[in-house]
DNA sequence: TGTGAAACTATTCCGTT
DNA sequence: AACGGAATAGTTTCACA
């Protein structure tokens, strides 16, 4: 992992099919040494994958809604049953554990404000006891799915 | 938008590069079809990019903190300078305004956790008056770029 | 690693429904 | 207006130095 390869990573993050004559001018290597780079990266794994990113206004989905969860259950089997519940609600894009006197921290992404009393629903439908706060996102000021790499 | 397109729509968020064969048999249609259709997909913004997804553990950023502020400071002024400052901290990668008690939530990926503390002191560098509470993710139940195309 | 050839995709054109 | 098939163009990969 060289500086070069952190170009690369850059590049792509940004742009998952920037054409191999542009990559190899930015990092002064020939479009077949590149290749062989990238192919690298993605053997190892440090490309986990490639995706479309789509517009979440166009697609319906603009609202954005964070919930925080507490919970007074925190056994392995209660971990693994809402682990399986908010996989199945395509709606909840992220869910973490969390340190702390909150428990889980779950991302939302829906079609309305109003559309979060029906994953609300559904949610405490599948799983006992535990307590919401909804945070709604008024305003993204920031978003993206690059991550620095010059800790690589 | 149709049936067709939701279904592209779901195999490029979860494989950007799937081969126009393999898409044209999902959709019944020959790839010169799927082709125009995604080049619509991208003409109309619906795809807004394609982006490579790294591996945060093997890119040395395995750690993620959701970090809560409230402040006592809410103009529009203070606003764009918190954009800003955000903005220019690339381990910040997520910002949002929020509803209620508390104003924004941030997500920060982190080589660790101690590397919370540089972040933080840079924050509060360029930023008066403000009070943060981080939580730590210790696990990520779900995690991913992918959202539901049956509202679109 | 770089160069050039080959293979593979994807795209465009055109005739058709 | 949108599709399928054939020709074209572009990109990636391979063989070899």
């Amino acid at each position: 992992m060289d500086d070069r390869d952190r170009t690369i990573l850059t590049l792509l993050q940004k742009d998952a099919q920037t054409p191999l004559a542009q990559i190899s001018e930015a990092v002064s290597l020939s479009p077949s040494a590149c290749s062989r780079r990238i192919q690298r990266l993605e053997e190892e794994g440090y490309i986990a994958r490639r995706v479309a990113v789509l517009d979440r206004r166009l697609v319906k989905l603009p609202t954005t809604v964070f919930v925080l969860v507490r919970t007074s259950r925190h056994s392995g089997e209660w971990l693994e049953h809402f682990r399986k519940a908010v996989t199945a609600i395509p709606e909840i894009v992220e869910v973490h554990r969390l340190t702390g006197n909150v428990d889980y921290i779950l991302k939302m992404v829906l079609p309305d404000v109003e559309h979060y009393d029906i994953v609300y629903k559904r949610l405490i439908g599948r799983l006992e006891l535990f307590e919401m706060s909804a945070y709604i996102s008024m305003e993204t000021l920031k978003a993206g799915t690059e991550v620095p790499t010059s800790y690589a």
